[in-house]
DNA sequence: AATTTAATTTGTCATTCGATAAATAAGCAA
DNA sequence: TTGCTTATTTATCGAATGACAAATTAAATT
């Protein structure tokens, strides 16, 4: 169970975390903190959790304000994979296939409680942060998807119309919002998230396929 | 311009509003104040909006959270229409057809800032209205549509499967989903409602064929 | 061990919060 | 008008808020 504290001749190990890992410490426990209470919740709270002192956190953080952007830039960006894109823009593979992997694999990373949460509260908070990841998702995840789908299809190569991005959303949004229901209202039926993603592209697929060759509406 | 007060041999037009007309009114603009800021926001900006001073609201109201009780049963409550569930049951129609005019006419009612962002903030709060409001969608929305699939697909009349009724779930979370688009993060695309409606309608129904005739699937 | 540096706490501020009591103003009935 | 009732404001309380300065403790360095 115990180790030694430093192998020999070896700098002593510091008994405190660097001043930059207690302020990653704090930002992830601010996330759980802020999720579960909101912004609204107060800094002496959040300290209370930490277990420290309140003022101690203006040691670290210029302001409450600056603190919850660094909560958002934590979820938000830095739980982002690169890699989403490249997996959907796969053509070894067919596209419901790669829908079913991307919604599995991205579902992954948002459906939790913390990611939701600071979701919906930022949003209605109006921050602008949100609109960014918005637009994000339609430039990196929906157009992508319409993309491919008018390959699978055998259509000419145009750039998505408005609506057929909104269909999109959605296919993505029903998704989303079974994450809602599931970890904020509690409310989710089954929790066989594969099932429900299968499903939901099964829909998407075929609706998509109606709505792609009926090329004289808008 | 100028109209008499009173028409002669009639009780003269009190010039207050009666207790409870004021009462309402006061909710009303609770309803909006509230969806704007929050329900963390103080009393004292809810009165400087109604133009009178904090104190008067404890007249009408025991505590901030009677008040946010009667905002809560305004919107939820008051605005859901009984004759939505024989509006999807009518059998003389095409399911496609019920199931565009529902949405229409229900988005109709839901589909404004107000009652969107009350729900959002009721949700994060947990408050146990938000989570009968699911059940009400759920026994009178989402069930009595997997019921009339059946019958419109000529399909044995059982009870819906759990997997069904999250199928159903994801059609009208993805509608209920562009609307938050819209009308809280601003970044919808297309505001044909109409559109968006009619296509993922399409989807569901042509997804909820494939799904039911696979009778061997849990 | 002595000294320096960084981390943390104690104490406090001005402001804002929900709520109450008492004083005032406005409408109504006689 | 006079008196009564209701509506509204003024004044205020105690608690909680974000933030700051100074004192204190703990670790690291010499």
């Amino acid at each position: 169970m115990t180790q030694p504290d430093t192998a020999p001749n070896e700098p002593p190990k510091p008994k405190r975390l660097s001043s930059e890992a207690r302020r990653q410490d704090f930002i992830n426990q601010a996330i759980e903190f802020f999720a579960e209470e909101g912004f609204e919740s107060s800094t002496r709270g959040l300290a209370k959790k930490l277990g420290v002192t309140q003022p101690l956190l203006y040691r670290y953080f210029p302001s409450k304000s600056d603190l919850i952007s660094e909560v958002y830039d934590a979820v938000y960006v830095k739980r982002w994979q690169p890699e989403w894109e490249p997996l959907l823009r796969d053509r070894s593979r067919p596209l419901a296939d790669r829908l079913n992997t991307f919604y599995n694999v991205y579902t992954n990373a948002i459906f939790n409680r913390e990611w939701m949460r600071i979701f919906l509260f930022s949003g209605l908070k109006g921050v602008d942060i949100n609109r960014r990841y918005m637009q994000l998702v339609r430039q990196r995840i929906l157009e992508p998807i319409l993309i491919e789908a008018r390959v699978e299809f055998g259509l000419p190569d145009i750039p998505p119309k408005d609506c057929e991005v909104e269909f999109v959303w959605v296919m993505h949004g029903g998704i989303f919002y079974y994450g809602v229901r599931d970890l904020i209202y509690e409310s989710a039926i089954s929790t066989d998230k594969e099932r429900v993603i299968a499903d939901a592209i099964t829909a998407f697929m075929a609706g998509l396929e109606i709505k792609l060759n009926r090329p004289y509406q808008t």
